[in-house]
DNA sequence: ATTACTGTATTAAGCGCTTAATACAATAAT
DNA sequence: ATTATTGTATTAAGCGCTTAATACAGTAAT
C-alpha cells in the first residue's frame, strides 16, 4: 500500500481513507483476509492502537467484517463497495470544484483546465 | 470570508488556506488594507494568537507585508498573486486525480466523470 | 499629551492524537 | 496440551494545537 502519511491530519483519519480506497478499488479483493493489526500498524510504521482505531471505523461502515479471533475480511456487499466508491469521487470532485470556484474559476474554465493538464500529463 | 473551519486539521493551516485564496482569486485587492489580528480572529471565531500564526506565514509566502503599526496589506506583486494561484489550481487538481487514480478511475474517465458533474450542476 | 489601535510576545492550561507497554480472552495450528 | 496468533482493552506519558490572559512598543488620531 501507499502509507503516505503526513503529520497535518490524524493518522488514524488518513489511514481510514487509504484502507477505504484500497478496498472500493479493489486492490483488496471482496471476501479477502486482511493483515492482523499488528502486521499491518508496522508496515504502515503506525502504533497497533491507531490501526485498530481505524479498523473500528471501517468496520462501522460495514466494509470490514471481525471473525473474532481468525483475522478481518472484506465485504462480499459489491452494491455497499460501489457505491462508496462513487460517494469518494463525486466528494473528491466537490472538494475540487469548489477550491476551483474560490480561485474564480468558471464551471468552463475548469473543465477546460482539467482538459489541458490531463493532456499534459498523457502527452509528455 | 467563508470561515468553514473543522477539528480535523490545525486551524491555522486551514485560515491560511482561505485567506491565501482570499488574495489571489482577487477578492482582497493588490495593495487593499487587512483587518487587524483581532478583529479577524473574532469574525473568524478563533484566538488572536491562532490568526496572528496564520499571517505569519502568508507574510512568508510574501502575500501580505506589515506595515509596523498601521496594519496588513496585500502585496501587490500582480505576477506572484498569479503564480501563486496558478499553484493553488494545480495541487488541487493533482490531489483529486490522485485519488481518482486510486479508485481505479482511467484518465478519460476522469475527464468524463468532471464532464458529467459538471453539466448535472449546470442543468440542474 | 492623551487615547486608541496596530503588531508582537509570553506563560499556563486544556484537549485530542499518538505512542509505549502491557495484559487478557478466544481460537487456529502444532 | 501447548504454542502462536487473533482481536481487544487499559494506563501513562509526550507532543502539538488552541485558548486565555496578559503585557509591551510603536504610531495614528484627537
Amino acid at each position: 500500500m501507499s502509507w503516505k502519511l503526513d503529520s497535518d491530519r490524524p493518522i488514524y483519519t488518513q489511514l481510514i481513507e487509504i484502507l477505504k480506497i484500497e478496498i472500493v478499488s479493489g486492490k483488496l479483493p471482496p471476501g479477502s483476509k486482511f493483515k492482523s493489526v499488528r502486521d499491518l500498524a508496522m508496515e504502515a510504521g503506525v502504533n497497533p492502537n491507531t490501526m485498530q482505531r481505524a479498523f473500528a471505523e471501517l468496520e462501522d461502515l460495514e466494509l470490514l467484517r471481525t471473525e473474532r479471533t481468525s483475522g478481518r475480511f472484506v465485504t462480499e456487499d459489491a452494491e455497499l463497495i460501489g457505491k462508496t466508491r462513487d460517494a469518494i469521487a463525486s466528494a473528491q470532485f466537490d472538494l475540487f470544484a469548489e477550491k476551483m470556484e474560490q480561485l474564480g474559476f468558471s464551471k468552463r474554465e475548469l473543465v477546460d483546465f482539467v482538459n489541458k493538464k490531463v493532456e499534459v500529463e498523457s502527452d509528455g
